[in-house]
DNA sequence: AACGCATACTGACACGTGTAAGTAGTAAAG
DNA sequence: CTTTACTACTTACACGTGTCAGTATGCGTT
């Protein structure tokens, strides 16, 4: 059996007949360090013909910071989008030499202190926000940034807030520019998605002409109908839903009460999920570019490691209704 | 400006009047070291009253490992369940002291060795398998375990393999169960989902009577319905549908030729997402319990990493079936 | 010839931890 | 009184890296 041991930079410095700093200056093209481009080809080859993969535990150690970004997620169930989010944030990252990763959980079972702790990360991304001994305690152990997304507005940047009030906006906007006056908000039954659920309704508030009837809707067609009901009675004619989710129920629970969708109520949902095109009626929603809200928040978070100032969020072109035939 | 310097062992050990050592031994509860209960005490209360976090960069540095289980994930959208599935996971691996971390994304966009070379794993899972050559260099650079979860079986435990399998038997049962004999499968449109189809495709075969009539089916209502009409051509009355969403597509496509189900077609999902209550009519689905798979892979890699054989799994009450009203 | 000054490197240290090997002190056994 | 055994520690090294402070060589300038 061949003997398994770890490839260091020691190795490719024997090889390639030179000095461990200098396969070091090599590697990590240090600035202000002249290399001949001999060595440097030499050291090269060495590191790729070794397979030479440097010790990310050593090099955190040294110099006290990793390249890795934790996202913290939350505890309810993740949806497709935020899925989808997290890929592209991802690939985002890589792009800039960072390592995205996420811890699923909630933060009961696990002290968060423990997570940061075993990673060392660069940056800890959040969507809801910590307390100030957490923040604290985090930088004082290393960490570049902490990012809450969503959250009690602190010192904080927000960064998710905006684009979800925006979507709450689109909702609303499509809804009064069809002609209908009267809006509802269909909120979500579980209390731990409030922390979205929020920012978008204060969106539909900003665009919506008078007061939104807000009413709790669970996944449930008989209770979305006791919701309906109620709604039709106060003459709201367009509901706009927390999620396409939501919207679904909603749907469901007018068709038991033998309503039809636009006709009788108009229903508009977000996410733009699978079954939203699958649904009768088909779901007009709105949808989020997850890739340029990715790209948008990789380049926040590369700008903070570095100390340079993030650009702002043109949040604009983000957000786009996708105009089905429930409203 | 207060300093800010990480609290290292060493400013435990010089506050409780003992050498670095000890304080190692004490923390670590290290076996076959004798202790003082005295010293113990005033090591553990220097530790948390100075708020000591071993670095885990310099621990995974000198034990060659880590306390990180690092989880691919697909590049394909991670739907409701498998979030669901990595919550539980890491639950239940932070109940053995092991952190758990998920990284999406394609593996194209970035080359895997670059993504464990950054947190050096005490053990890898991915769903799909990895060539000989990335599960030697990853042994070779400590990982302890790498597992796939699905895939062309090779050497490697395939821990989903078998209740993605009871998936597809539960559908076919059910259906064979409440008289329909000839089956048809809706076999999802994206090629990438092929490693979690074909074990359940696998499983409506073995459970099924004959063979089932294979057939993709896009998420659109249109391409659906022609499928569905090329089903009820060649007398088809039940389908299983590679999951909710899949069922939907049928649903969708069964209504648009005026055909209800379960009257005319029998449809039958998997995963139960939200969506599968709320549609025309209610989608009965086959559920899997999650909290419980989770446990039993948690306690396989907590098995394998310390060395111990890893315990059957016994899937018999894992998986279940959700009656509604479209099959 | 002496000096400055780039170029092209090397030697040595520090990061914080786990652990093998060693060392006093005490007590029981021979 | 020596030996052995055990307790309760300490000293010292290694893990693999980044980087500061040197050093030797060549080259143009004073």
């Amino acid at each position: 059996m061949p003997e398994l041991r770890r490839i260091t930079s020691a190795d490719v410095a024997r090889r390639a007949g030179v000095s461990r700093a200098t396969v070091s200056y090599v590697l990590n093209a240090t600035p202000g360090q002249s290399i001949s481009p001999a060595t440097r080809d030499r050291v090269l080859e060495a590191a790729s013909g070794l397979g030479y993969a440097p010790s990310a535990a050593a090099r955190t150690l040294r110099t006290g910071r990793s390249d890795v970004v934790l996202c913290l997620l939350p505890d309810w169930p993740i949806g497709n989008e935020v899925g989808n989010l997290l890929g592209n944030l991802s690939t985002a990252l890589a792009r800039e030499g960072l390592t995205f990763v996420a811890h699923p959980g909630s933060r009961e079972d696990r002290p968060i202190a423990e997570i940061w702790k075993a990673i060392t990360p660069a940056a800890v991304l959040s969507f809801t926000d910590f307390s100030d001994g957490e923040t604290e305690a985090m930088q004082a152990a290393g960490v570049a940034l902490v990012v809450a997304l969503l959250g009690r507005a602190g010192r904080h940047a927000l960064e998710l807030e905006l684009p979800q009030q925006l979507t709450g906006r689109r909702q609303a906007e499509h809804l009064t520019g069809t002609g209908h006056r009267s809006l509802g908000y269909a909120y979500p039954d579980d209390p731990r998605l409030r922390i979205f659920a929020d920012p978008r309704l204060a969106g539909v508030r900003a665009a919506a002409g008078g007061e939104p009837v807000v009413r709790t809707v669970p996944l449930d067609p008989v209770a979305a109908a006791v919701a309906v009901d109620r709604w039709c009675a106060e003459g709201v004619t367009g509901i706009c839903a927390y999620n396409d989710e939501v919207a679904l129920a909603v749907l469901a629970g007018a068709r038991r009460l033998g309503l039809t969708a636009p006709r009788d109520l108009a229903v508009i949902g977000v996410d733009d999920i699978p079954a939203a095109r699958l649904a009768v009626p088909p779901l007009t929603t709105v949808t989020t570019d997850q890739g340029a809200l990715a790209a948008h928040l990789a380049t926040t978070v590369v700008a903070a490691i570095s100390g340079r100032s993030a650009p702002l969020l043109s949040a604009a072109d983000l957000v786009r209704v996708v105009i089905r035939e429930s409203a």
